[in-house]
DNA sequence: GCCGATTTGTCCGTATGTATC
DNA sequence: CGATACATACGGACAAATCGG
């Protein structure tokens, strides 16, 4: 797929950190050897770097060079970066995952829901909810609207099986663009009566929007997740800009 | 400060867009106008946009233009990206932050301390644990290790204001990279202990290591918040690797 | 302390490919 | 099909930081 020549100098990069080839607090070779070795401009060298810095894989400092600080021990837990999903964090610890669809309907958006979701007023919206399982415990719940003009198809049947499917298989979109709250938040009549706290009082809220490769927002999200069933891993650069 | 040329444009168009000029869904002037307007060349334009990319603020689509995806009405609670200090949200809310350090040492890493932070195994650290509070409730607990060889003339007296400060004001040290993982956890004996919980019994956990300019892990935390206390906002772009 | 070699950071101009309309 | 817009790539130039002699 990633037939760009920055892409490939960055898989290949990455992979030879991950092999233990550069190992962590080692230096790489300098951009001019780098150059050489995949005969290429230095530019395609120095944008696989960007890549690999914004992964926090490696950190360069002007004069020295570029040093690896992926320790393999560290970001053992999670292999790569970002949300761990429902279901990934599920079958991480044997459990099987599992969605129930407890909400399916077409709604339009009024003004509350405009201000919550972010939605245009009087979208048609598709609005739907799920309680999620790991076994039979119920560990999270997720509420959903999709617009329903650029998200079409959407049955029960999808959504029990899995949304994110069906827009990258089915419809063929691509999700560009997501933006999330994390809070930590009281648990509320809803949680009290769908999910099986264990005796909790608190549990992870995540809010979001997710916009397709067109620029539109097409989604909105609130998931809310048992403590132990919440996981995100973050690398941030300092703010070069 | 920033006197780089792709960086004069980041700032000028952030601000145009925050502004309004340049409102939720209107497309940008095209690569070429920028140009033309910036007298300079397509690249530090083209790098200008990147960032803004990067923040969430404007998403581009081949042959058609860079549409503005930046809606002031759902940013308005997070100025910005990142996570929200525990000052900034205490202050947004009307309570006075305070720090108090419990626990001031300096200790070697043996094993356990090296496996857990991430530091060598032998490595001299300060070892610091302190106490928010909001007004007179404690909400949250900062237990961090330093490596003391590079980041010398810590104390009680300069922790309880702000490590931060010193780092990059007295120091002159600055943090490039940091990593961090977010879970929410069951309250422990130690968080009953110096914690105002007000009943819940689960919090946000935070726990991360920094990088100063050089590439050397400078810092381990671990911090914990009570519910209503802890908020991170995050804009992911889609792995363009 | 200075100087020169090395290395990364920034910027420019140009050419070509690809998606949109 | 042609015009427009963004994506990728190349090569060259100079600045700034680092390091060793």
């Amino acid at each position: 797929m990633p037939k760009a020549v920055f892409q490939e100098i960055y898989q290949d990069l990455k992979c030879r950190i991950e092999r233990g080839d550069y190992p962590y607090q080692e230096f790489l070779p300098s951009e001019s050897e780098l150059t050489a070795y995949y005969s290429c401009s230095r530019s395609s060298v120095r944008r696989a770097l960007a890549a690999l810095a914004d992964d926090g894989y490696i950190q360069s400092q002007q004069g020295k060079g570029v040093r690896v600080i992926r320790n393999p021990l560290l970001e053992a837990p999670r292999g790569y970066d970002g949300l761990e999903t429902f279901a990934e964090i599920a079958r991480r610890r044997g459990f099987t995952p599992r969605n129930e669809v407890i909400c399916f309907e077409q709604t339009m958006a009024d003004e509350d829901l405009a201000h919550l979701t972010g939605f245009p007023e009087g979208s048609m919206l598709t609005h739907i909810m799920r309680v999620r399982f790991a076994d039979e415990r119920a560990v999270g719940t997720d509420e959903s609207y999709y617009l329903t003009a650029r998200v079409p198809g959407l049955t029960p049947e999808v959504v029990e099986r899995s949304v994110y499917e069906h827009l990258e298989g089915t419809l063929g979109m691509k999700i560009v663009t997501s933006k999330r709250t994390i809070t930590v938040e009281a648990v509320n009549d809803t949680d009290l009566e769908h999910l099986d706290l264990d005796g909790f009082n608190a549990l992870a809220v995540m809010r979001g929007n997710a916009f397709d490769n067109e620029g539109i927002m097409v989604e909105y999200t609130e998931t809310r997740q048992v403590p132990g069933f919440f996981s995100l891993y973050e690398t941030t650069l300092r703010p070069a800009h």
